[in-house]
DNA sequence: TTACTATATTGCAATATTACGATAATTGAT
DNA sequence: ATCAATTATCGTAATATTGCAATATAGTAA
């Protein structure tokens, strides 16, 4: 197959599992850093920050897009890309309710 | 290709991009979540729980349990699977990070 | 207009992922 | 030793991802 079978599961799953996908990729884990990198989202040189070919770096910058991850707007002939806070805070909901819970329940098995 | 270009990112990169891919898909999201349900983690029912053949959700948490995001013991003649807190750490510092980093320069472009 | 610069899209090849039937392996009980 | 129950692995088909060369598109400047 190769076809996820998103439809069995819950939006819940399905949302998370679309951001984390979206990271779950070095290149694109890096360009989030470079973001990150500058006050202002001017992020028109990725591409001679990474040792990948511009089309490449366009389909990951894409694929952060789509996901939610970044969101970007035309500024002259370069394109200004930002992180979505939307997406890091649902993320980073989801990671801390599991961190919080592990803390709680203490495991006592799988040492 | 298809291929990562793996090498040519950084190791903590590539830590993150690892765990995030595990965390890529809502079945191994749900896996996760089922197993956080339980205080103890005698998980050997999975496979009742989820849509999803036997060999498709063993398949899954190997990749779970190769990622690092959970870890597994024989258990008689079932496993017991637990969430690795160390991972979920990692993940947690990680996305806290960009949040506070986006929270400090209250980003002034892509409304 | 033309030239220049920068990002996006297309098309394709190589590889990876997803899913499951069939089968193997392991353990516990009889 | 044999059986039942459970998880792992193998093999394979369908689909997705990754990466880039070539090309298209869009804005700026002269």
């Amino acid at each position: 197959m190769g076809a996820s079978k998103t439809e069995y599961f819950t939006e819940k799953e399905n949302g998370i599992a679309i951001l984390a996908k979206a990271l779950g990729h070095p290149a694109r884990v890096a360009i989030i850093n470079y973001i990150l990198k500058y006050d202002q989202c001017i992020c028109g040189d990725i591409v001679n920050e990474l040792p990948l070919s511009q089309p490449t770096i366009s389909q990951h910058l894409k694929e952060l897009k789509q996901a939610g991850l970044i969101k970007g707007e035309i500024e002259g002939n370069s394109i200004c890309y930002c992180i979505d806070e939307k997406s890091i805070v649902k993320l980073s909901d989801y990671i801390n309710q599991i961190h919080s819970k592990l803390q709680t329940k203490k495991n006592t098995c799988c040492k």
